[in-house]
DNA sequence: ACGTACTTGGAGAGCGCTTTCCGAAGTGTT
DNA sequence: AACACTTCGGAAAGCGCTCTCCAAGTACGT
């Protein structure tokens, strides 16, 4: 006869902390002590409870209990792009790339044995940024781990403003007083630097990312540095995108502009791949015509051939890294806003 | 005074519906059917109610509202690894593949135009997968994707004998009536042997994955049929774990075994790239002495030298169609198990 | 024997929201 | 003008859980 609000079709009412209380022979008080390990509790009872919960088949209803506890169990990931829009197909290369499956990966190498999981959220426009921060702010999450994307992000600063504890991946692109953590990149950029010409290269160029990311940034001005200290006072400059043709693009470039160069720096892995394309291309052989180093060591570096000297990015461990970060400050809210910075290293293999 | 429950140290109180409704002077059933469009809402209270929202700066409060509702606005997606356990260094391997981002990806992309988040969920343990059934029936997700795994999950069965409602993206290992959608795998590895022999090889082996992946074995079923078709009796096979290294050594345990060989099929891309560094290592040149053809279209096909001729997995449209089939599964509950299976398509390059 | 201090379990008040149930008001019909 | 019928808004009952009180029980000191 009930027409069945059914989103259960078979199951029927699940058993409640009330029913466990019924068959137990107690007050629903009791099973709650009982439940969540609280001692004080007569150990006949708790027993007792114990059986109930067995013979029912309770199991406790976390969104009830997330309504009071304000906890949830959950850190939001949340991947912000203020400058696509929600059918931009740059999510998906995104996704694509090696990049995103890292993090993941290390954030929950430490998430999942703390028995928290993870909630996946892309924000793009102004709405969705304002309905996430509000979202958190009822505790939807317990905490919030961003992946900082090309732009100037308002989020970081919406974050902060209301409390919700943060931790970014990658120093946010204006100064916002929210715990990140970081790789050393200029560090990475002088390894670079430092090999190609310790291995005697003499024109030696660099294939960048795209100008708004402070990664990117850091990267340049690392490796023009580290250059003019070894008294190259100009570098050939060609900017791509992270992507493989863009490096391929940029190489191409360069080339035309700089026929004699026998060494390049390229700011990723994935551009990298595509530089080694055009230097095929163009008749270039690699590592003896021109020498080349990447960044990040991606499984491309390995997969490439030659497979590619480059600087190791460790993603994972500062992604574990910062979800112990956020994990510790969910715990201790006044915790001070602290930052991570993982030093880079050079991985030698066949391309430089 | 007050110690301060605080895990918002600066965020006072939130506005709740009461708040709402006393600001514009109406009772918080209004305020509730306002805020839900519920139609028969005289016109001016509506604006009213909209008023005071904006002034009081009023979030519903998603968790409260699943609560009730038995809606979370939530898609679990698990990856459920029966055999090995937390802090197997699988998973991290299972992340950095782009496998795992195109998944992702694809979702996503009908996930968010449909407002709906996407929760992560790894369960290894007997322990886990009984908890999360106990949480999905509760309704902490709406529904679920499941990614399937090596070996024979039970985790499939238990979701449907419970009724919630779920769809795996790849067979399940064992027969269950539960919706997926897979990739007619018989049929590219048949496209791969056609075009080995087409294109006049001899001598045609195999690079497989493991043994207890339905995926797999269907791979191996549909080239060896196949290839019996076009009077090759055996097929030279050896397998490996879908990582390039596993590649590689099968690679050269079958260049040990059968030099003569001028023709692979290698069931992933990622494999194919190690085949191809086993290739080059033994002096023979791709796609000259030996022609190769791999599986997924994965960006490692385009990145390896010579590119990758492959046979094209559309895992971003199957990860699509699985998403609006849970969503269309959880709107109508009494839906029938469908099941979607995408064709594969050969994608020509160097390498073949 | 009484008072004090501590332990233990129950009652009940919420957490913030939706939704059924009603009564009050508005509309149209004969 | 009286009736049935529809529209609209409010009161209140939960959703399933936690946790603060409070009362009763137990142990101890004087």
């Amino acid at each position: 006869m009930t027409a069945g609000t059914g989103r259960v079709p078979v199951g029927e009412r699940l058993p409640t902390l009330e029913d466990v209380a019924r068959v137990a022979g107690v007050s629903r008080a009791t099973v709650s002590r009982v439940i969540n390990g609280i001692r004080n509790v007569d150990p006949q009872l708790h027993e007792m409870v114990w059986n109930a919960v067995g013979q029912t088949g309770y199991v406790p209803n976390r969104l009830a209990r997330s309504l009071v506890t304000r906890r949830t169990g959950t850190v939001a990931l949340v991947v912000s792009d203020s400058e696509s829009h929600d059918d931009d197909p740059f999510m998906g290369r995104f996704f694509a790339d090696p990049y995103f499956g890292r993090v993941v990966g290390g954030l929950m190498s430490v998430l999942r044995p703390a028995g928290i999981q993870l909630a996946l959220q892309i924000v793009g426009t102004e709405e969705q940024r304002t309905r996430l921060v509000g979202d958190l702010r009822h505790g939807q999450a317990d905490g919030v781990i961003v992946l900082s994307l090309p732009g100037h992000d308002p989020l970081p600063r919406m974050l902060t403003d209301v409390g919700v504890p943060a931790v970014m991946i990658g120093r946010p692109a204006d100064p916002v007083p929210i715990n990140y953590v970081d790789l050393a990149n200029e560090t990475g950029a002088s390894l670079a630097a430092d090999h190609l010409v310790e291995r005697g290269c003499q024109l030696i160029a660099m294939i960048s990312g795209p100008a708004d990311v402070p990664a990117s940034n850091d990267r340049i001005a690392g490796f023009r540095r580290s250059m003019a200290r070894h008294g190259h006072a100009w570098v050939p400059l060609a900017s791509g995108n992270f992507t493989q043709e863009s490096g391929e693009t940029a190489m191409r470039a360069l080339l035309a502009e700089n026929p004699g160069i026998d060494g390049v720096f390229v700011a990723n892995d994935l551009m990298a791949l595509g530089a080694l394309l055009a230097l095929r291309d163009a008749g270039r052989r690699v590592p003896d015509d021109v020498a080349m180093v990447g960044f990040d060591d991606s499984s491309a570096a390995v997969a490439a051939s030659p497979a590619l000297t480059t600087v190791r990015h460790p993603l994972e461990d500062m992604a574990a890294e910062s979800a112990r970060l956020l994990l510790a400050r969910i715990d201790d809210p006044s915790m001070r806003i602290s930052s991570v910075i993982y030093e880079p290293t050079l991985v030698l293999r066949q391309s430089a």
